[in-house]
DNA sequence: AAGCGCTAAGTTACCCGTAACGTAGAGCGT
DNA sequence: ACGCTCTACGTTACGGGTAACTTAGCGCTT
C-alpha cells in the first residue's frame, strides 16, 4: 500500500469536479451542504466522492479561510501518574464531543519542554490550548500573549490566568494535610517526594503542608528523590532513606499516592505496623487505593471533572460563549485509616 | 488577550520579508537555513523575526509541499486503564523526540468511533497512524489504504496488518492462563468481564482462555458486564453478579487487574480468603499490583515497551529505513499468590 | 572585451479549498 | 416582448509558504 512519496496521490475536490462534470464551487457547496445546487447535481456529485473516495483536505479549508483549525493543543507533564491521564481522558472525552481533537504534548514538568512544544504547536494554528500548570517560561507567555488564541490553563487555581483557568489550591490542600496530620497528634513528620522545578503543583503542596505543620509546632524532615519519577518504586527507596537517615519520624506525607503505596510497602515488609507505628498519608485519592484493606490517608480532587471543564471552558470560548475565566473546583480530605485516628 | 476573530493578526512570512526589504523566497531560505543569502540578509531577516515574533505557519508548508505533516494520529480505546496510558506515554515520548507530534483519539473500543476518528485525522493530512486493535470497520480500512501513509496496529499481535503491526497473542495469553488455572487445579472457573464488540483484544483473550481451560476439563462461567469500563468497581460488581448465579466457582479470571482487584475487594469483604477460598487472576500486571501483600496472579506484558517499539517502526517508516512490519513483544505470567499453588 | 561560472537574490506558479462576485437561463408579471 | 427576480451554476482571487526557474552583478579567464 505505500505510494511513490513524491507527488499526493489524494483524491482533490478539482478531480471530482472533473468527474462530475461541474466547477469546484459547485462540488465544494454540495459538500458544505450550502445550498444553491440542483438535486441531480448534489446526486452525481456525491456519486463521484463516493466512487474515488475523496476526503477532504482540511488544511486547506483552514487556510482559505483565514480559521484556525479544530486542534486544541494539550500540554500534560506525564501519563504515568494516573491522575493526568484522567484529566487527559477528561478533555479529550470533551472536546472530541465537539469535533476538536487533542494535540498531546508530554512536557515532564519542565519549563523547556514546555516552551519546545508551545513553538512547535503554535505553528500548527491550533483552535486554542490547555496548558497543565501555571508557571511558563517568558518566552512561552510571549508566544501564548501573541498567539490570540483561548488558553485554560489547569491543575494550579490561578487568579490571574493568561486567559483562562480551573484547578485546586495546592498549597491549601498542602496546608490542609499539615494541620489534619498535627490535629492526629503527630509533630516528627516526614514528606517524600520528587525534586522537579520549583515551578510545581507539588511544589506548592509542600509549601502549604510545611507551613500547617511547623504553625501546628511539628516539624518536616523532607527526602526528595532526585531525577525520579513521582511512582511506586521512589516512594519505596525514599522511605528507605528518609527512615535511615532520620529518627522519630511518626508520619509520613508523600508528593502522591503512588509514593505513599510504595513508602507503605516499605514499611510493612520492615515489620512496622501502619498506622501503630507509623502514619501514612498521600495526595490524589487514586481509584485503587480503595482495594487495600485501609483506605489511604489522602487528598481527593476529581482528576476526570477537572479535564471535562477544561475542555467546556475552551468550547465556550471558541463559541463566543461568555465564561466564567476562574474556576476552582476544590478538592476533599479522605481521612481513610492510614494515619492514627484521635 | 483576545483579539478580533475575523481576521488573522498573524505575522507572516511576507511581512517579515518586506519589514526586512527582501523578497518572501529569501526570506523563506533563511528560516529554513538553506543558503543562497549573505550573512547580512540572514542577520537582517532573522532580526525582523525575532522583532515580529515570527512563527512559521507549518500548514502552509505542508499545502505547498505536498508534504505530509508531523503529525501522528493515534487511537488509543481509554486511558482509565493504566494500560494503555502507557502505551500512549510510550508512543508521545518516542514521537516527540524525533519532531512528531501526537494526535489523540479516544476510540472507546467502538469500530464506528474509530472511523469516524479515522475520517476526521486523515482530513489533516497526518503522516502516520498509530491504531489500537486489528479490526476497523470496512470503511475505515478503505480510507486507510488509500490514505498511503504508514500505519501501525498495535495490541494485538496481527501477522498480516494493513501495514506494520507490534503486539502480543491475546488468544495465547489467554490459553496460558488457562492452562496455568487447570495445572493449579481448578475446574470450575469464573470469567469476569465487560462487554465490547467481539472484534477485540480482551474477547481473543476470553476464547484462548476457554479453549485452554475446556481442553484441560475445566468448566468457564462467564460474566459480562455490559456496558461498563473494565475498571475496579465492575470488577466488584460482576463478581458479585456472578457468585450469585453460579455456585461452586473455584477460580476467578478477570479481563484486567483492575477488575481483578475489584473482585478481590468483594471476596475479601465477604469473608472468603484468596487463595484458600477462592483463587484470583488478572491480567496486565499494573505496577500497583506490587502493593498487596500477596502479588496478583497476572499476566506481564511492557505496555510503555510497545509503545516505544510502534513509534520507533513509525519513524523508521517515515525515514524510508528498512522496517520488520511484524513485531511480537510477547507476554509472560506472573504466578503470584492470588491463585492456589499445587 | 567577450564569455563563463558563481553567488545572491527575485519572479512565477502552484498546493486545495472558499469568499465574493458574475452570469446564463427559466419563470413570471405586465 | 420586455424587464425583473431567482436559481444554479461558473470565474477569479486569495491565503502562506515552497519548488523551479530566472536574473543581476561580480570576479576570473583567455
Amino acid at each position: 500500500m505505500r505510494e511513490k512519496p513524491n507527488k499526493t496521490n489524494k483524491v482533490s475536490l478539482s478531480e471530482v469536479a472533473r468527474e462530475a462534470g461541474v466547477s469546484k464551487m459547485t462540488a465544494s457547496r454540495v459538500l458544505r451542504e450550502e445550498g444553491g445546487y440542483s438535486e441531480k447535481t448534489r446526486a452525481l456529485v456525491m456519486q463521484k466522492v463516493d466512487e474515488l473516495g475523496y476526503l477532504p483536505n482540511r488544511l486547506a479549508t483552514v487556510f482559505a479561510g483565514d480559521q484556525s483549525s479544530t486542534f486544541v493543543g494539550v500540554s500534560i507533564p506525564e501519563l504515568g501518574n494516573e491522575v493526568f491521564a484522567q484529566v487527559l481522558e477528561g478533555i479529550d472525552r470533551q472536546l472530541s464531543t465537539f469535533g476538536h481533537q487533542s494535540v498531546l504534548g508530554l512536557t515532564q514538568h519542565t519549563l523547556k519542554d514546555e516552551e519546545d512544544w508551545i513553538r512547535t504547536v503554535l505553528s500548527w494554528q491550533p483552535a486554542g490550548l490547555i496548558l497543565t500548570g501555571r508557571y511558563h517560561s517568558p518566552r512561552a507567555i510571549e508566544m501564548l500573549k501573541n498567539a490570540g488564541i483561548p488558553i485554560v490553563e489547569i491543575w494550579d487555581y490561578n487568579s490571574s490566568p493568561l486567559d483562562m483557568s480551573v484547578g485546586i489550591n495546592h498549597f491549601d490542600s498542602g496546608f490542609d494535610m499539615g494541620r489534619y496530620l498535627i490535629e492526629c497528634g503527630y509533630t516528627r513528620i516526614g514528606y517524600v517526594g520528587t525534586s522537579h522545578d520549583a515551578a510545581n503543583a507539588a511544589s506548592s503542596r509542600l509549601d502549604g503542608f510545611c507551613k500547617a505543620v511547623e504553625g501546628g509546632g511539628g516539624l518536616v524532615q523532607k527526602q526528595l528523590c532526585l531525577h525520579d519519577t513521582a511512582t511506586f518504586y521512589p516512594g519505596f527507596y525514599g522511605t528507605e532513606q528518609l527512615l535511615a537517615s532520620q529518627s522519630g519520624i511518626e508520619c509520613i506525607f508523600y508528593q502522591n499516592d503512588a509514593m505513599a503505596f510504595g513508602g507503605m510497602q516499605y514499611c510493612t515488609a520492615k515489620g512496622m505496623q501502619v498506622p501503630e507505628d507509623i502514619g501514612i498519608a498521600g495526595w490524589g485519592d487514586l481509584p485503587i487505593s480503595a482495594v487495600l484493606k485501609r483506605r489511604l490517608t489522602s487528598m481527593h480532587v476529581s482528576h476526570l471533572k477537572l479535564g471535562k471543564i477544561a475542555a467546556q471552558m475552551m468550547i465556550s470560548r471558541l463559541s463566543d460563549e461568555p465564561v466564567e475565566p476562574v474556576k476552582d473546583i476544590g478538592f476533599h480530605l479522605i481521612p481513610g485509616s492510614t494515619v492514627r485516628n484521635l
